[in-house]
DNA sequence: TTGTAGGCGTTATCAA
DNA sequence: TTGATAACGCCTACAA
């Protein structure tokens, strides 16, 4: 039906059904109960033919409120992000909110732009996974009472809820394994670390660890892209001289998928070399002879920032004090930490 | 600075700076030049202080216009959907839209209602990769003037343009391939093709080409999460006898990573049994020996629907006859397709 | 049960 | 160069 050049109004709808725009705004704010049958129908008929649909931009402006949730998504090619964004989609759809996703290529010029849009569209919480320090920006914000809830990364000089994984868990869980299966010399690699504060702590807590369990170890902070480094490095550890096995721990997802191909370029055997990843990627099952990962709740963990947002705007009068949310990641042992 | 509760509004922002509503929008609006430096000076000053933003939902419906595009994917865990979306937010960006992104999991309900939520909020176009056949609800749009390209998949009986790969090309390309290779009986392996065009498209032009080329081979349809019916399926076939080396085409992304489990589990060697996947996928050179891929030019592909979406939108009195856009695919050679 | 009027924050028109 | 005013589409007192 619906052949009017422009998106039908509220107004229109009213004429042709011959009754006031109150009605048909009625009509379409769930106050159907308070209209006549009749008119009910009127205006059902009317809408239908003319393909109305309220304007969430006049509804927004009128009620002050955009019903949108905005997420700063770091990477949107890294898996962890996009299944992370899985739940915070489902969640906001489950509360009435939708979720306006923008991604910033780890670019944090993109990321100040893209908080401007946000906040241009009024959104009512945001979800925020940034590499940068938009920190004025988002402090703005927080002073705005937007609610805000850090994803992955904290940001030291913002006032926020976070919510990731439990960093320190996952290190421990990770070496107690590797120690348990053997390996007694390690290196941990790392992207970059200025930039997000879960490196830091991963890398943090494994220097830690090392020094209070004896083990041997180092740890190598990288730029992914630079291949032919990163086999310098992996190479240099494997072939010093040592007592014990040695092995691998990458402390992310891309970082898994780098130094497995740095490991197939140097023609290492998994398993005799260990390693053992964080983040579950659909192929570490498939790569010989499997990859052990520390599996992080990724819809869990989106779920869990858009409770948190919920929380802050139902009660925005008292500002409780900023929480920490972390997740216990589970361990999928496979032959790359078997000897 | 800006400690308001609420977010300042361009009155309050006049009022600060003893100033009209008028040379505040204009400040805003890119007509600087027409105001005094010492105008400026002040609107800049109050504007800061005040941390105002203009608010985009009142700037939408005075203009009309959202600079909004909307976006619907059916499956945003798929890397391939992912990789496209980068590009059309890219280009959006680059053309000064937004993007609006609603992931449906397949579902055409959630369908329904996305492409209600982004009529909503009057997006003024729409990038549609689906599942269902909301074909009613697109013309609906398309009568509106809303322009619309369809990704991937084609809808029958909706007139929009579409972008997405060349899969005659991609199948053919395929095909000759394998038989290159030395491969001569095939199995073609899809997820069910009711919803999905390309899906038809790829296994329909197989089809064809093996009867042109009195090829061997045979197509199967399957949903990919009962896996020992896939295994079942690709354990028939390879188990029959035959005269020369067999081959599996992986008609796309999620199929590949189905099939390739499959053939872990059935303990097939890679090579002495083709494999080809269509889309490109991290891991696909990493397990051994490397898997043969077509890949998709997913950027490309996702600047073009933004081009057609902003061609449309520039010149709407004249609606052009509607496009296909059909990219080539790159085959990646690798060790599953050597014997 | 229904309608009238005013305003949400912005920009466009017109006048000064 | 500046400002007053009227919309944009909708919702919500308030009145009938």
């Amino acid at each position: 039906m619906a052949d009017s050049p422009r998106r039908a109004t509220i107004l229109e709808v009213a004429r042709d059904a011959g009754v006031s725009k109150t009605s048909v705004s009625r009509y379409f704010s769930g106050e159907r109960d308070r209209l006549s049958p009749d008119m009910q129908r009127r205006i059902a008929s009317s809408a239908g033919r003319l393909g109305y649909r309220p304007n969430q931009m006049a509804r927004g402006l009128k009620a002050g409120r955009s019903r949108l949730i905005g997420m700063l998504v770091a990477d949107i090619r890294n898996p962890f992000s996009v299944a992370v964004m899985h739940g915070v989609e489902q969640a906001c759809r489950a509360h009435g909110f939708s979720l306006m996703v923008c991604n910033t290529d780890n670019d944090p010029a993109q990321e100040r732009d893209h908080l401007a849009l946000l906040t241009a569209y009024r959104v009512e919480g945001l979800v925020v996974n940034v590499t940068g320090r938009p920190g004025h920006e988002l402090e703005a914000l927080a002073a705005q009472d937007t609610p805000l809830v850090l994803l992955d990364r904290a940001l030291g000089d913002v006032e926020a809820d976070m919510v990731g994984l439990d960093n320190d868990q996952a290190i421990d869980t990770a070496l107690d394994h590797l120690r348990a299966q053997g390996y007694g010399e390690l290196l941990c690699v790392s992207e970059p670390t200025e930039q997000a504060s879960s490196r830091q702590q991963r890398l943090g807590r494994f220097r830690e660890r090392l020094d209070a369990d004896g083990l041997q170890g180092e740890a190598c902070c990288l730029a992914l892209d630079d291949a032919p480094a990163l086999e310098r490095a992996i190479a240099g550890f494997l072939d010093r001289p040592s007592h014990a096995p040695k092995a691998l721990l990458c402390a992310n997802g891309n970082v898994t998928l780098a130094v497995t191909r740095a490991l197939q370029a140097l023609d290492v055997t998994l398993g005799e070399t260990g390693l053992l990843g964080i983040d579950e990627l659909d192929w570490c099952a498939l790569v010989a002879p499997g990859i052990t990962t520390l599996a992080q709740p990724t819809e869990a963990i989106g779920r869990a920032a858009v409770d948190s947002l919920l929380q802050r705007l139902a009660a925005p009068e008292r500002p409780a004090p900023s929480r920490q949310i972390l997740f216990t990641p589970e361990l999928n042992a496979r032959g790359s930490t078997r000897r």
